[in-house]
DNA sequence: ATCAACGTGTTGAATGCTCAACTATCCCCG
DNA sequence: CGGGGATAGTTGAGCATTCAACACGTTGAT
């Protein structure tokens, strides 16, 4: 913590840009989802992983993980799923601790409906805005990123609790 | 509408390692700034704009679209922020509707307290994970994105209203 | 068998964001 | 000048997320 690495001119705006870049991009998606779907970009992703998953069926804490959702998020989040009928928890056989979650039929449906909205967002926000070269540019850096802070001291953000 | 332009699996995995990788890097930073400064990240640009105006003070609206924040989450933004001390409130001289909003001393000192932290944080993310090239090739994706999008009909994300 | 540590999931309070509605002022055309 | 429409900012309700605390089942060492 010495003396502080500034950023230098160009860092700074690189930073910016990712900033702003994100921000822009995930608004629009999320307000996309939001108009047209009802749900917010975190909820459809969990039944995204859930539609993908064997009997679409998950284990409450795999659910969390594939979707960057903290333990509390996800309980939350799937409380208000299932209130709404797309998805239903029953407990876990093998482990009387455990809750799973299965997407319903109704919830598939519902899910197909959203998902040609949703696709048209994105390309209109990412691909049809980038070179495909820039497209692969954009997946290594990601890949980078996420998977170095993904095994990470400071927070799994899957995780609900401190170090 | 009608038929729908899936992605590929190849622009699957980019979108999703790209979601992926913002959220996590989001998630730190948030957590960074949180805990050491105890305010979001959106609060702390707000007040890194305000620090780089002239007198550190800025219209309401002018400090809404230079931190991409909606009228709304401004207003609440600063609201609180007054609260606490980092910010006061006037009416703008000029036009009775405005208010300027103005960094105090107390404000700046606690948010220069605050850089170090974030900044190295912003290294650990992405500067120490990332190539050069990887740098310059984020920001000109950045630059594309946050471009267009701006000045795009599905809101401008700076505004309040729908079209 | 017991007990402590751990893992799994939920809950409630606090906070921030969005949306829609509202007030107040300004602009400007007639 | 008067009035309609735009612009500036605020407010409150509703919802999502976070954090800390909790309840309960599991596991393994003794």
């Amino acid at each position: 913590m010495a003396d502080t690495r500034w950023l230098d001119a160009e860092e700074q705006q690189t930073w910016r840009s990712y900033v702003t870049a994100s921000r822009l991009v995930f608004d629009r998606i999320e307000r996309q989802l939001q108009n047209e779907a009802g749900l917010p970009h975190a909820y459809y992703e969990i039944l995204v992983r859930l539609s993908e998953a064997p009997d679409r069926t998950l284990r409450m804490s795999q659910l969390a993980s594939t979707s960057l959702s903290s333990r509390s998020r996800l309980s939350h989040a799937v409380a208000r799923l299932e209130e709404s009928g797309w998805v239903r928890r029953r407990p876990c056989p093998s482990d009387r601790r455990g809750q799973l979650a299965e997407l319903t039929d109704d919830g598939m449906r519902r899910l197909e409906a959203a998902a040609p909205g949703h696709v048209e967002e994105v390309r209109a926000v990412l691909f049809d805005r980038l070179t495909v070269g820039q497209q692969n540019a954009l997946r290594e850096i990601s890949d980078v990123l996420a998977g170095d802070l993904s095994d990470r001291p400071l927070r799994p953000a899957a995780a609900d609790d401190p170090a």
